[in-house]
DNA sequence: ACGGATGTTCGCGC
DNA sequence: CGCGCGAACATCCG
């Protein structure tokens, strides 16, 4: 489910669920989302209040005063949902931190692709897998100047580039989709193979494809509220649909087996 | 029943 | 070294 997008939505109900709440207690099943952390490191939250929520990428980290802190990722299927005392526990809960007024925060992931790691506070940021991310084109002041420098030499195709967390952060595979059609830009071309001009759109066309997207997200859930319900996006997942610009029907192709829709007259 | 799915990392081979 | 590709993870949904 998650871009950068959803998971800055997330980052922002969490920090509402949390704020001025204790956490009284916490529940983490051994599960494969955890990984090489261990129970008792996760455990260490307990007691103490949420100092702060950021995100770097699609990565969460949280603060919690006293020194402890989290990573998490929310991989595919990933999300937070809020349990009130008598409701029945989700499915898939693979963290729950109960909160001192009796509702529980839970991490589910069914498939768990997601993960979360213990470490101390000032050293979530430094971690490698956080360190390594590239310019945040949600948070950043992404331009032509600063994405030309990620992709302007690279040999892979630009839609392929813009899918690695190292080149642009926050950019998934809706998201680089999005992207490639709002700046007329066809996703097979090489990145070196793309004019400055063409940089400048594709950097302005990310960052208003995911302002646009996290502007659809209000409320806990984290769905999309937009006219009409249904898929939220003008390009994404809509092969053989007329494309909102030109009319004429859009294609799918496959990249480093991932899907792209795309319209081969724009 | 089957195929595909919004993420990331790793290993292989060229 | 760069890069494309497939696999791995585990489940749900249409």
């Amino acid at each position: 489910m998650p871009e950068g997008p959803e998971v800055e939505h997330t980052a922002r109900v969490l920090a509402r669920w949390l704020r001025g709440r204790r956490v009284a207690g916490v529940v983490a099943p051994p599960t494969r989302v955890l990984r090489g952390t261990r129970v008792a490191a996760v455990r260490r939250v307990a007691g103490t209040r949420l100092a702060g929520v950021a995100r770097v990428g699609k990565f969460l980290l949280l603060r919690f005063e006293g020194g402890a802190g989290l990573l998490v990722h929310l991989g595919m299927s990933g999300h937070f949902v809020r349990r009130r005392p008598g409701e029945a526990r989700a499915k898939h809960v693979r963290l729950a931190l109960r909160l001192d007024d009796g509702s529980e925060v839970c991490f589910v992931d069914p498939r768990m692709f997601g993960r979360v790691a213990a470490h101390p506070a000032e050293a979530l940021a430094a971690l490698p897998e956080v360190a390594r991310h590239g310019p945040d084109a949600l948070a950043g002041p992404l331009d032509g100047r600063i994405l030309g420098a990620r992709v302007g030499r690279t040999r892979r195709a630009i839609k392929v580039a813009l899918l690695d967390p190292a080149v642009v952060a926050g950019v998934g595979n809706i998201q680089a989709t999005e992207a490639l059609w709002r700046a007329k830009i066809d996703p097979r071309r090489p990145g070196h193979s793309l004019t400055a001009r063409e940089i400048g759109a594709l950097a302005k066309a990310l960052r208003a494809s995911l302002r646009d997207t996290l502007a659809t997200l209000n409320g806990d859930a984290m769905e999309y509220v937009n006219a009409g319900g249904g898929n939220p996006f003008p390009i994404y997942d809509r092969e053989g649909e007329p494309c909102p610009r030109c009319r004429r029907p859009l294609a799918r192709i496959v990249q480093a087996a991932r899907t792209t829709t795309w319209c081969p007259h724009c």
